[in-house]
DNA sequence: ATCCTTCGTCGAACCGGTTCGATGACCGAG
DNA sequence: CTCGGTCATCGAACCGGTTCGACGAAGGAT
């Protein structure tokens, strides 16, 4: 069941079948209608590793995710989802690539076995060797996130520095003066991760310019880690009246803490910070947060990957998206005593 | 940077190289030398598609998974990632493909394009069309979940029928008479979906054969859809004392309905099932419940897919798991009163 | 010295598509 | 009637690997 066996059935040569599928040339209508009955009923469709090596592209993505050992938060389950379907919407097969440290065989093998067209690279650090790898091999890449020093490459992200500023602002503008900044872990931040970093600094920038005291705590993505580490704000700093996070795994023990501390949301304690959408809607009460548009930024990396690998010369873009901040109900006035 | 100019600058033919990194047959140690020396200075890596139409095998599995609309759950998300850490263990890459409906144009890019050696399909119904058309491609394939009548096809899955059935004595040994099932969906129990049926019929067969009084209701995977169907259950059937649910997505919701009840876990009211292990952990009061071994799953899955590729006239095999319930702390005795 | 192996290597065919240049049939214009 | 130009189709080369049969050189046995 290939091209030649279709082509002696239709009786005609094999790039006429090529072509007839292809429409590069003019094929007669007759012959057109004589190899699609033909192929209709042998159920046939080409090799797509011969049409691979012949067209010298696979219309294949790949996507370089973190290994599942690391569970995926929610918004890079997002990520995930929203850039498998932008490249099932024009016709293109994802290739999954766990990645974690530098010498990885899987991501080598995507970068030096033309298996895909492009990579998506998620969840990189401010200083990413597979950043450098990619540029090196000439290989068409977006990343989701940005390197310290992006250079001529391609990128999307959220302006988590700018978000948070916004938060901090919020906060203040409620007469908050006491805040702290419920982080990443400090493995993420230790790596070089750049939402962590770019959030502790965007929160203390606008702390300083606001005047107001700010904390800042590492915690580690679980529920549990989330409980501990809001216990021991509340005994160590119990002036604190307002919190801002980006570490949506913490939320589920941070609304135990809450609770168990008999804190009410926001009469006694505001909550703010960087957030998936449904994660904020799912607490108790619905965070004012900044959504991160997971599925927008997906999308987009496909459509610049895209561009990109129509026009290797063309000028390097880039999107640094900062979304609006949902006003739900986890934050007001400062507290009085 | 073919194997051609490998073989030029190494002064052998291009078959020699290939037995060189093959070792299908053996080559002079001091060729070998000399070939490595000159692939190392290149970097050459072996063009995947050209490997794999002259192989005739793609070295990369084809992992079907629900679309993005569809948010995954965290068994769902526990699948997906053994699988590719699984595959990449043996050097194999993943080829996601989101499909829902019949008609799915990745699904069958997958399934006639030859561009995978095999295919892992979850979220299974128990008339799944998807399964029928991959028997007929004679593609080889493993599904994690299994359809009512598998015949001679592979799969893994967890006995939900009787793991519920465990849930139910557990209660009933507590001395609960009045129980009530959360399910997953009525759209997904509507459209055959395996685990939330065989649940219900486990729920309903094991309560008759207690002697307890079972009600069960759908819920939809959403927080607030568990808020508002617990409430419901608490106003309809004030007398119900213990729960089991494989409902994953309405914990949340559950937990807050619970709280504004009043009611503490177990002392009032007790609550089991089948669930996530990170998830049962994270609830408060920890979980009596059987988690999902979906990392187990997932590893199986691709040890039977490889199986079936490597002979594949094999007597079909499959994996019924039935993990036991980590007794956590949120079932008692049942309430007086 | 001759024959038979074994070892290492080579050339050619093949996998299943795409693409380029060429060719023949048919047409209208001169 | 012949010439030039489309139009549809064909054959061959190519993409970059793998694999099979063959072949020459070296070594051992007779």
């Amino acid at each position: 069941m290939n091209i030649g066996e279709i082509a002696r059935r239709a009786g005609v040569s094999r790039s006429t079948v090529s072509y007839a599928l292809s429409g590069k040339r003019p094929v007669s209508a007759a012959t057109v209608q004589r190899i699609n009955d033909v192929i209709a009923e042998l159920g046939y469709r080409p090799n797509a590793s011969a049409r691979a090596l012949a067209e010298g592209r696979t219309r294949t993505l790949g996507l370089v995710v973190p290994p599942a050992s690391r569970r995926l938060t929610d918004v890079q389950l997002g990520f995930v989802g929203s850039v498998v379907d932008a490249a099932a919407a024009h016709d293109l097969d994802v290739l999954l690539s766990p990645s974690g440290g530098d010498h990885d065989r899987s991501f080598e093998r995507i970068v030096t076995g033309r298996r895909v067209d492009g990579v998506i690279l998620m969840e990189i650090l401010l200083e990413d060797p597979r950043v450098e790898r990619l540029s090196q091999a000439s290989l068409p890449f977006v990343t989701i996130g940005h390197v310290e020093h992006p250079g001529a490459s391609w990128w999307v992200d959220v302006d988590y520095g700018g978000l948070i500023t916004r938060c901090v602002h919020h906060l203040a503008d409620l007469g908050h003066e006491e805040v702290v900044l419920i982080n990443r872990s400090a493995e993420l931040v230790a790596a070089g991760y750049g939402p962590a970093l770019r959030s502790a600094t965007g929160f203390l920038e606008a702390t300083a310019a606001r005047g107001l005291r700010a904390r800042t705590v590492c915690c580690a993505d679980e529920a549990a880690a989330g409980l501990a580490c809001f216990e021991q704000i509340r005994t160590q700093w119990p002036e604190v009246t307002a919190a801002v996070t980006i570490n949506e795994a913490a939320l589920p023990g941070v609304q135990r803490a809450l609770h168990r501390a008999g804190l009410e949301v926001p009469r006694d304690f505001s909550l703010t910070g960087v957030i998936a959408e449904r994660l904020a809607e799912d607490f108790h009460p619905p965070l004012t947060a900044a959504d991160v548009p997971a599925t927008t930024l997906g999308r987009l990396a496909v459509d610049l990957l895209l561009a990109q690998i129509a026009d290797g010369d063309a000028e390097p873009r880039h999107a640094l998206l900062e979304p609006p901040i949902s006003l739900r109900s986890s934050t007001g006035a400062r507290p009085r005593g």
